[in-house]
RNA sequence: GGCCCCAUGGUCAAGCGGUUAAGACAUCGCCCUUUCACGGCGGUAACAUGGGUUCAAGUCCCAUUGGGGUCACCA
């Protein structure tokens, strides 16, 4: 049998890092098993709909390259995708449940509901619709349907016995019967719940696997029950482990926590992210850490699952960032850190291959880019202590000698070129018998202003180029004499 | 609270009855070095607790504790 997977969210907003999660295991697992994985858009709740979550959700698992064969935007041969335009569909399965005596319409009113869980509040006992409506007759019911009065559709659950199936990560799962409610499956305005449209859309679409949270796992045996009524096959599930922001909550949109476009905005690169949220909740065989996607369609396995709820941590992603940052060809990293170079510089100015050959390896997210360079579009104000620095033996004393040694060195240097310019500074250390540091230290700090560059003393004067490194080192000089006065 | 699930360093985790209990991030130290990174080397750090089973338990069973999930006309 083929297998197939579907990611089926609702569309309430963007698209969470643990929903992310979610679509690539759902995506990994049909890919590994030469199987098919589908978009579905779970909007039942008219309520809760948000405008044009649909598209970011479309817009995500693209970008992601999670590419699902059948979908909304993209078609399939068991649509429509979009549940809110599968209606006569579940209504005929719920009428069909009610035949087969897994269900009945409920009349019950709010008023009638909300005294119940008084009730049982006050007895301290679980709440659970009391089956009231299931001792209405057929004429009953149809006289209530004639007259237009509102209703629902209750799955009917025994109320002995319990119900067990297997999950494919934690094992054999049995719930009680009692403990399950006759909840609702088709809602007074027409359009099903979760619990009806799952099991009806899984079933239509030929969903082999049913891969989604562990929210899930104890209402399962629910769904099975209206599996088993209507005679279906009961798919295999897979049901995974929260994503954690901390030890006691789970990632959510409420705590304010990092969406996926977040995570592009905060300078995160797409294959980044999605290297991370695979190893959040699953290892792979091998000791590996870092997977292109199509190696995690290899390597992904169910047996690597874990049960245990994963918290998110942002320094491992960082560290992954920068892993994808340094794998970048100098081309790519241009193009992606070019909207950070223009917030910063002036890029027609600037050698930006050069740049990138210094900046690359220094970053963890692309939104570092301008602040590690400000300091070439303009020569910031500085402290004199910042010629400070014991490992290079430098002081603002000492700064003030080697400067003027080595501005006459630069400026007669025809060749402004890294080699040029590092050979004749060499040379310069050489003659004056002192260490790298003395000198090259003091420059950088004289052209840069800064106490961290990307890059030592001739790095960013080449950067600088002849011109502005003069200059900045006459105004440093100028601040050193008047200083050391 | 009922029911279900889970439990190895700060974090992600390997381990599937016999190991000096991997690896990665983070952290600390050293080396490299013109600052900061990168890179290299090394260190600190874990089987929640109590009972069993067994020649042998991180691995199996039970309990306790802790954590998570669920108990909607939400998914």
């Amino acid at each position: 049998m083929e297998v197939r997977t579907r990611f089926a969210p609702s569309p309430t907003g963007y698209l969470h890092i643990g929903g992310l999660r979610t679509a690539l295991y759902a995506y990994l697992f049909a890919k590994k098993n030469g199987g098919k994985f589908i978009l579905r858009i779970e909007d039942t709740d008219r309520e809760r709909l948000v405008d044009q979550a649909s598209e970011i959700i479309y817009r995500t698992l693209k970008d992601t390259g999670l590419v699902y064969d059948e979908g909304p935007d993209v078609g399939g041969a068991y649509g429509p995708y979009i549940q809110s335009e599968r209606n006569e569909i579940y209504t005929k399965y719920a009428q069909e449940l009610v035949k087969r005596g897994a269900a009945y319409y409920c009349f019950c009113t709010k008023d009638r509901l909300g005294e119940l869980h008084a009730q049982c509040e006050q007895n301290k006992v679980n709440f659970k619709y009391d089956k009231h409506c299931m001792s209405l007759s057929k004429e009953e019911v149809q006289k209530k349907l004639e007259a237009g009065e509102p209703y629902v559709i209750r799955q009917n659950i025994p109320l002995v016995g319990s119900t067990t199936y297997h999950d494919m990560v934690y094992g054999d799962i049995t719930i009680p019967n009692s403990d399950m409610e006759d909840n609702i499956l088709l809602k007074s305005d027409g359009y099903p719940t979760y619990n009806l449209a799952n099991v009806v859309d899984d079933h239509l679409m030929k969903i082999s696997h049913v891969i989604r949270g562990i929210e899930y796992l104890s209402s399962t045996p629910k769904y099975n029950l209206l599996y088993e009524a209507l005679e279906w096959d009961v798919p295999q599930y897979i049901h995974l482990p929260p994503v954690m922001r901390d030890k006691q909550a789970k990632l959510s949109k409420r705590h304010g926590d990092a969406s996926y476009e977040d995570f592009i905005e905060k300078g995160y690169l797409s294959q980044a992210i999605l290297n991370y949220i695979a190893l959040l909740g699953w290892s792979p065989a091998e000791n590996k850490e870092i997977f292109t996607l199509s190696e995690l369609e290899d390597a992904f396995d169910v047996s690597g699952i874990s049960k245990s709820p994963a918290i998110f941590d942002v320094e491992k992603l960082k560290w992954m960032n920068a892993e994808y940052i340094r794998a970048l060809s100098e081309q790519a990293f241009i193009e992606m850190a070019m909207p950070y170079f223009k917030q910063a510089i002036d890029v027609e100015k600037f050698d930006l291959a050069f740049i990138t050959s210094l900046i690359q390896p220094r970053l963890e997210v692309l939104t570092d880019i301008p602040q590690k360079l400000t300091f070439l579009a303009q020569m910031p104000k500085y402290e004199l202590e910042l010629y400070t620095n014991k490992k290079a033996k430098s002081s603002p004393e000492s700064a003030l000698v080697y400067l003027k040694e080595a501005y006459p060195v630069l400026r007669d240097s025809a060749d402004f070129s890294k080699d040029a310019i590092h050979d004749a500074l060499m040379e310069l250390v050489e003659r004056l018998g002192v260490k790298n540091g003395q000198l090259l230290y003091p420059l950088r700090i004289a052209i840069s202003g800064t106490a961290v560059t990307p890059g030592g003393a001739i790095e960013i004067a080449v950067l600088l180029g002849k011109h502005e490194t003069l200059t900045r080192m006459e105004q440093s000089m100028k601040m050193l004499e008047e200083a050391l006065v």
